[in-house]
DNA sequence: TGAAATATGATAATAATTATCATATAATAA
DNA sequence: TTATTATATGATAATTATTATCATATTTCA
């Protein structure tokens, strides 16, 4: 009942966002959710690939791609893209643009200054943290929002 | 005079951390000190290269990659290391040591419920946010605090 | 200064990801 | 349901970022 309920779950956010709901991409929801690692694509692509034969590995990472794009999952440490990095130690946090992958920074005191949670503790020496906003930038909702509305009239 | 103040920390740091301070090194930090963007390895390269024209682009990576370990610098989006993925939505962080990579989840009510910053407003549509907390952990910091104190005899 | 340790540059190798394109599958209209 | 159209898939080639290697050069420190 509760693997019924993600699929139709999945099914529906598929369906609202104009995607076509294959057995594909069925199972890699699937298995992502039935996890708390964080699985790679290779890790999602070798933990299916006996169940579905004909399943590829560009299939997976397609699949993920459009995924993140749509807010189903989140991406962590983003790659295929290049590394960047700040030399700039004041804290700052990010602000970043799920569709297109814009990076702002946002500085803000409050934000800057949270209190540590105490299960921390002993177990994690923690020197600096930042905060990843993520979201659509003004831009991407834009059009987000645009596409929304022609799907609703349709 | 800030220039100089920069050069005179940057060589005080690599002392306390036993690296050579090199002309690529103190290239490197000064370009990465200069700007706000976050540039990658590559454009870092691009950048300095008419100064230095036998700078290697390999040596601008061990480099920065030098600099992150020690906490000089910092990394945003990580790669040489796969992209992970999480179908996960509860709002939870991350501690990750900055030595081995180790990517731990944390779960805290009062860090996933964080007021925005009203200077966000229209600019971007925050959907959901994460903290990465940066540091060492248990056993790296131990690693750590060993060598420290070696240095210190010698 | 001179020996030992460390870093660099050039380049090869690797690993992750993306592009291509013919085929297959899903969505939709009749 | 079936035909048509749009979209996704699989196989594989290509690309891109990053790391490894190793001979040479530079630093460090006694």
């Amino acid at each position: 009942m509760r693997t019924k309920n993600i699929i139709d779950e999945f099914t529906e956010a598929c369906r609202e966002k104009g995607l076509s709901v294959t057995q594909q991409r069925l199972a890699v929801y699937q298995e992502l959710s039935a996890t708390e690692s964080h699985p790679t694509a290779e890790e999602v692509y070798e933990k299916l690939k006996t169940q579905y034969p004909t399943l590829s590995l560009a299939t997976v990472y397609k699949t993920l791609d459009t995924f993140e794009k749509n807010g189903f999952i989140s991406k962590t440490r983003a790659t295929g893209e290049s590394a960047r990095f700040d030399a700039n130690r004041m804290p700052h946090h990010h602000l970043i643009c799920r569709v297109c992958g814009k990076i702002e920074d946002l500085y803000d005191r409050a934000l800057s200054q949270l209190a540590l949670p105490d299960s921390v503790g002993s177990e994690f020496h923690v020197e600096e943290y930042q905060i990843d906003f993520r979201g659509l930038c003004r831009k991407c909702k834009k059009i987000n929002d645009e596409n929304h509305v022609k799907e609703e009239k349709v």
